[in-house]
DNA sequence: ATCTATTAATAATA
DNA sequence: TTATTATTAATAGAT
């Protein structure tokens, strides 16, 4: 009888899986030989590696040689800051808190300068008594709520600082789309293949982006190596 | 003539190279060829990954689909602070300017409540002409200036948003030195496979450890799967 | 998880 | 480094 073995492995294109089932397989298959490929690479080539895999399904995979998290701490330390992505989020986060807190302050502003206006109709209301309640009151409860309103919203920001840096970050990436070509086809985005060079005291940055189609075939070698 | 057509490839030991020049070639091609897995990866699967090697030499290369920093920065974040003190460091940071800022804001609070009490005063004074101007005017000089003052030390705190990172994480590092022990004996140390699955609001970090060889035979299948 | 038939990666070599 | 090629290693599809 002619048993079909399976027809083996067939080629196929790189491009998003559509089949669920397919796709899961397929992802703890090779999520499993990029970290094995990793382990012999640190192995054979005595380098440390920490590779980072969020799941479609939101779960975090990990791989690191020595440690994830001191590599991570190198590559931020050694990543000169002024270029630093890291730091451009960070900055990204910090100008959206000091964009929030100027917006509040122009609030503030405004509520003051209200409250001021208010103040210049006095004379005109001073002759009733509840002038002074009406013009007290208000600045009173509108200027302190306010401010505990920002210090409050500043202890938020503080306790979903990360958070904030996320939706930051994706804003950052969006406005400057236009500075990452996509592929055509691919779905996912970009990736991109940076390189950095320590040397001494100085951090010289050479950030590269490319398509996955240029990169395929420069990371490692040619203009992007040095 | 038999001309030798080379071996082609042979199979290798997974140990370290010796060889140095054997070494670098072996590094770049399967440093490549792991950065081309994980960009398969990333495109077949949708999902997101980021790669940092540190060379023998001391370079950095890293792969970011679709960035590195986000990635670190999205992996820090469901990490537990607990062991990571890089996230201690970015806390620490934003701790500071926050500190800062409320600092500041008590003082706009201080102003306000004086403005407040001088307002308070006002039904003693405003018999008098000069009341409102009186009023009026330190409440718009002060307040004003508290206010843009804030302002203007904000867009301070933002330009040297750098200069301030460093030096907080410089001290976080000082002052935590002690958390990060150095393997003496063990030049490659360990790798380690983690997996982290968030499970709603509640973050269960399943970490493990244990030498290469356990591990590749363990990552991504039988009990560290899930 | 296992099993092959294939494709893809790569060690040796130039 | 880059290219070639003989092999090994990874894995797509089916079980």
């Amino acid at each position: 009888m002619a048993k079909k073995p399976s027809l083996g492995r067939q080629k196929i294109k790189i491009a998003k899986i559509e089949i669920k089932n397919h796709l899961q397989v397929t992802f703890s298959k090779r999520r499993s030989g990029l970290f094995k490929k990793a382990s012999e690479l640190c192995t054979l080539c005595g380098v440390e590696i920490a590779i980072i895999v969020f799941s479609p399904a939101g779960k975090v995979f990990s791989f690191g040689h020595t440690n994830v998290e001191s590599i991570i701490e190198r590559y931020l330390t050694r990543n000169p800051p002024p270029n630093s992505n890291t730091l451009q989020l960070i900055q990204a986060h910090h100008s959206a808190n000091l964009g929030e807190l100027n917006l509040q302050l122009t609030h503030i502003l405004d509520e003051l300068e209200n409250a001021q206006r208010r103040g210049a109709t006095l004379d005109l209301m001073r002759k009733a008594n509840q002038t002074l309640v009406w013009w007290e009151s208000p600045i009173d409860k509108l200027g302190l709520q306010e401010l505990e309103k920002l210090r409050d919203s500043m202890q938020e920001l503080k306790n979903n600082a990360i958070l904030q840096a996320s939706k930051v970050m994706m804003d950052a990436r969006n406005h400057c789309s236009s500075l990452f070509p996509i592929p055509s086809n691919n779905v996912n985005g970009t990736s991109s293949f940076d390189l950095y060079e320590p040397k001494g005291a100085t951090h010289n940055i050479l950030p590269s982006s490319s398509t996955i189609a240029s990169q395929v075939q420069n990371f490692g070698y040619g203009q992007l190596m040095f």
